[in-house]
DNA sequence: GCAAATTAATGATTTATTCAAG
DNA sequence: CTTGAATAAATCATTAATTTGC
């Protein structure tokens, strides 16, 4: 209890502090509302603290409970590879890089859920690796591959000796634009994207059990697709 | 497979087709070789398409398979609320909101993983909510009280009417300073964060329906904790 | 009063930057 | 120096609020 370092320190701006329950449903007062069963409750969250007396103050806490997520708990007992990060980072087997590089040549860019965890499965054959990892290999990748690209692009215009060199130029950026045209297409909407998952807590270098394990046969036919689902 | 809209223009820049196969494992050719049980396979991975052919070639397929995502399964009985998401965007409730807004306030700024669920199912009492939904409020929130803060500070710096005026512009630097600090900490690292959840698919526009209407009991005493855990 | 058109908010994604492990 | 990991900034897209013409 005492020990909750309640650093208040944060927001000493205004002094805000029981008027945090005034301003709660007021703030910025939604145009009009919306529902209408909520209105109840509504009235009873401007009933200053009622509802943090309900549940948000069991919000107040300072970190511990349970370890791992609490969705797929499905722990393999496939003792072969693991261990190596107590709590270091990814790192990718050649397989892996290789696998992941085909796919992003193939077209893939940002793969959704469904499509990470599929590729997070398959790479999981070749070494420890989490569905994080994917996403962010490609997000890396593309951007780093991108940053080189247009560093590369610019040393060049820098100097522009023959003129091949300007058309070579020219070609970059023209090929810059269609990628870029490409990619975000418009619209990307539809990304089917998701976040979060993975808790991990900090202290407990202890297991970090991992999961995607082995080398079981699950490949029920399982297919990603690189290119852009369909030319919307 | 002829049907595979394969439009290739997004890559017609090189014309890299089958090189793919030879740059697969020396592309960036990682430093030194990591692992050693790995370098077997690796070999395979040279060897051109060897793998492709057992796995990789799985991957190449437009967009299909499983609607939910293959992890949290337990699908609940409660048919009250539900659907909805078939394509529209999370639309908060006021409770909603003055939860989060409270927990804003309290100070948490980026929730983990497991601060998020908890967060998530509380909210779910209140109306449908989903995980990104949480993830996204806290970023989109801060970013946005960020940007107005500063433009506000801006704009009162651009007419310094009274000495008030002057203190308070002061005080509103100072304040984001702190707060700058406060937040990126030095080592913003040990985030132990996570992405990549919820799928959904596209099509099934079906219902759209509401959600809120929970009201059973399943407070577990669960709770969150809104300020930065310690003063590293 | 109302519905279409316009504007303002804000949910959802992507991109750019940054930090730190190795 | 490379690159995995994480966050912040920029951007897109959709919903609600407001305005406008009837």
């Amino acid at each position: 209890m005492g020990s909750m370092n309640m650093k208040v320190h944060q927001f000493t701006r205004g002094l805000w502090d029981h008027e945090s329950s005034l301003t709660l449903g007021c703030k910025r007062l939604r145009p009009l509302a919306p529902k209408l069963t909520t209105t109840v409750i509504t009235t009873t969250i401007a009933a200053t603290d009622s509802i943090s007396s309900l549940d948000i103050k069991s919000f107040i806490k300072p970190e511990s409970g349970p370890r791992k997520c609490g969705s797929v708990d499905e722990k393999k007992e496939t003792p072969q590879v693991e261990a190596q990060s107590g709590g270091t980072r990814w790192n990718p087997t050649q397989e892996q890089i290789g696998i992941l590089e085909m796919l992003y040549k193939g077209g893939m860019r940002t793969p959704n859920a469904q499509q990470i965890e599929k590729i997070t499965v398959q790479l999981g054959k070749f070494g420890k690796i989490e569905g994080k990892n994917v996403f962010y290999w490609f997000q890396n990748h593309k951007a780093r591959e991108r940053q080189k690209q247009k560093r590369d692009s610019l040393g060049l215009t820098h100097s522009p000796r023959t003129p091949s060199m300007a058309a070579t130029i020219t070609l970059l950026d023209a090929n810059k634009e269609i990628e870029r045209e490409e990619e975000s297409q418009y619209k990307r909407k539809q990304r089917s994207w998701g976040v979060l998952e993975w808790c991990r807590e900090e202290d407990d270098e202890d297991s970090s059990r991992w999961s995607s394990g082995g080398e079981e046969g699950d490949d029920k036919t399982l297919e990603l697709f690189p290119l852009h689902p369909e030319g919307r």
